[in-house]
DNA sequence: TATGAATGAGTGTTCATTCAT
DNA sequence: GATGAATGAACACTCATTCAT
């Protein structure tokens, strides 16, 4: 029974990020239960509260996301790597999952998911320094407009069919505002 | 009685304004009827639907922004409209209203919020190719870039209190990105 | 409106009081909107919780109670009152609603059902007084003990089907314990 | 097997009695086993339906007032044989075990726990009628009544915080009102 | 055999929308 | 014309009971 478990919970998030993806925290208990080929108690069973299973899925969002991060960051020209990430970042579908419509605006947002959030803005930090030492990047630049911008645009681009080459040209004006100028 | 319908359609108009900024989507028509000191059933007279208002409320605010990004338009260095432009679509705390989280993710943006959302373009098209004409943004950048970083910024920033001048440094880096080198 | 709304608020609490003295406090919210031939929104539209219908109910029933004592406690031979409020006090069906089951046993019986109850203790606690000085009572006895006696016996005689002579007779003993010797 | 088979019966026997004492009848199967130390399955292998676990639980109860019972009933002066036998009945915490909250009101109270409460019945009647031989009962006093009102109490003074000394006084007027005047 | 997992039917509650006044 | 009241369809969540291991 333990792997059937952890089967289950695997589909339950998968159905989940789907889901909301989809459709925001808007999207029913019972409508990921559907997908995920369970009773709507499995759900519960699992995730005890519908936020619990926002706060997994988002989890499990940001942490393949860091894991991403981190295989990019140590390959190749620190210029392209930066190029790359904020591109994967970008493109991540589960970027539909947006903070914003799915956590409740009232504030409290979790602290685990501030963390995970945390670790990955780590990552784009550690990537975005070694640009800025290898001299691609200005040095005034610091990680949390970065890291807005690109928070930014994977929201904004996640909305209603952004045409991808409109997003491409969108992360070069980017990358071109923080380029060293030369 | 004309005017009086009047004066309660704009009511419930603010009323929703500030409902749906607060709560998104998920603000209730009750809410909305008692903030605009009327019955639920007269909003309804109003706006026969949900969405309807919802849709009114966006037309409003874009109203609302084309008329501010036109006086922007006229006035002064060209660069230096474009900033203010940017700036001003960005702080506008009615942005709040978030097109994906307010209308339904089905897809269905209605015409005439599509057209609402068009005009604003045309005229932040107009400032910049102005701008463009005076040499201080390069010519091969285009309006949908730019309007798209606007929203992204204006919809990132809305969200849980983002230190503002962290917003002004992301701005600037758009700014930098966009710029005529020299 | 308003009186067809006063209206269906009385079918309400009439159809709590016989679900929930037939059922207990399980009885389900819905099958009181059906007994009162609502829907189940109405019902929460004039009680916001199941707990506040819960205790409008028992205020409804105390009160109701509390007129009938203080109709008792004035007529006739002080002795003959209070035997006369005992038996009346038993015999409302709607004592069924005991407070046992109805409230959380969580411990927190709402102030102004506790307030209401009181009320009625201190009618019994008038004609017990009277019948203490018309000397049909003995001094010793307290309200606290008479008022005990009269709740257990309204609850348990409640209860499946006590033969009615069964608990005429268990009055007759209380009321001999009661009573001043002579 | 036999013997641990026997074991978990009992301590889910007793995490039945302490749950169902606390919370009523709307005690969770869960928690019972959770208490328990065992499964849910487990439960209900021993006890088929929470029906069927809320009979046994009060069968055990009867069962153990009965011994409690005969043990006073033989032992001194039949008056206080009577007097500490209705004490016992109250103050047994157990007693919170409430016949209407347990079973369902829906009138089908199992043949057992009819039996099983018949035969502390039967050894009420036995210590009353050695009290009335005795001459400390008067004659004319039946068992239905005694019981009823030692049940009455028994089940009142469980409720919320009954002081005990109330519940004395209370007992008190009883024996009072059976006692033979002299 | 004992268990943790799964589930369907149900519960209290909310909300967009319609109706009677 | 404006309102408060009514409602059905939904939603998050629970629980007694069954199943797979």
């Amino acid at each position: 029974m333990r792997y059937d478990a952890r089967v289950n919970r695997e589909r339950i998030l998968a159905a989940a990020e789907s889901v909301f993806g989809e459709q925001g925290a808007a999207g029913s208990t019972e409508e990921i239960a559907r997908r995920a080929g369970v009773g709507v108690a499995t759900v519960f069973r699992h995730f005890p509260t519908k936020v619990a299973l926002i706060e997994a899925t988002l989890l499990a969002h940001f942490d393949d996301l860091r894991k991403r991060a981190e295989e990019l960051a140590g390959a190749g020209d620190p210029g392209d790597a930066l190029r790359a990430l904020i591109r994967v970042m970008i493109e991540t579908g589960a970027t539909k999952l947006t903070l914003v419509s799915l956590l409740g605006e009232d504030g409290d947002v979790p602290a685990s998911v501030v963390t995970a959030s945390g670790d990955v803005r780590a990552v784009v930090d550690s990537v975005l320094r070694r640009a800025q030492s290898a001299g691609s990047v200005r040095a005034s630049i610091g990680v949390d407009e970065v890291y807005l911008l690109i928070r930014a645009l994977a929201q904004a681009s996640a909305t209603r069919a952004t045409p991808s080459d409109t997003v491409d040209r969108a992360i070069d004006i980017v990358l071109t505002g923080i380029a060293q100028p030369r």
